[in-house]
DNA sequence: CTCTGTGCAAACTCTTTGCACTACC
DNA sequence: GGTAGTGCAAAGAGTTTGCACAGAG
């Protein structure tokens, strides 16, 4: 879908800067913190400031078209799949990887403790494979 | 077990302000902030500094004496219980409660894509008992 | 044309650091 | 007595805010 087109769907007002903020986002490889996507963006917006990205962010993340990773406790990342998955930190090389726990998926929208679980995370913490194979 | 024996058995040198710093989280209903730690240490040790508590909660982190909570990215919760548990934010009142998912103890130290999994953390997000109670 | 978004700088919060002094072991 | 902990102040990182100008609808 174009993005233009999401971004109306979400009542989110169109802008190159915002349109630019989500490319980026999109055909990022990994997640990104705010200020890797802000490094990425002036690459084409010089004029774009930091504190329009986490604007930008904030828009985006409160009409769930992106989910803020709060995996280290120093800054978020952002990611733009906002379907269910979790996440995963190797401790060896700090990457962070999307992780699919098919079970776990059962507890959303569910009572515990009576708890309405309207939404949940999972982080992970280990180390990767290629991180494993490097040690072999 | 007394606080001392603690302390020794995971190698942590024992001091009057880090004895009522344990306390503190041991006495806590809820889990409490760095800040809050801070002001509850600081009615026995009123000398007590700030940095002084976090580094304390850092040597307690790292020797596994208790957990850091990241449940909202603004900042830390700490809680003195290790074992395996998980953490609930009501979106109404912003109380912290733990939650316990007896089958998600069974992903620790398993592996997922390869992935070695050593530890993980999972944070729910909804409303709690109470505040659905006074919705109604 | 109006209302919202952007750019900039400054502020703010949480957390960490460096250094002199103190006190455990 | 030597090493590690504490207290203080200042710095640092990430994020937010306020305001003037610019641009979307």
């Amino acid at each position: 879908m174009k993005i233009v087109k999401i971004f109306k769907e979400k009542n989110i007002r169109v802008t190159p800067q915002r349109i630019g903020i989500y490319e980026v986002l999109k055909k990022a490889k990994r997640h990104l913190t705010a200020e890797e996507i802000y490094e990425k963006i002036t690459e084409k917006f010089p004029a774009l400031s930091l504190a329009t990205v986490y604007s930008v962010l904030g828009i985006f993340k409160e009409k769930n078209l992106i989910r803020e990773i709060r995996i280290i406790p120093e800054k978020s990342y952002f990611d733009i799949h906002i379907e269910n998955h979790h996440y995963f930190l190797c401790r060896m090389c700090g990457g962070i990887y999307d992780i699919n726990i098919p079970f776990c998926t059962t507890l959303k929208e569910r009572e515990i403790a009576g708890c309405l679980i309207e939404n949940f995370q999972s982080y992970f913490y280990g180390i990767c494979k290629e991180c494993r194979g490097n040690k072999r």
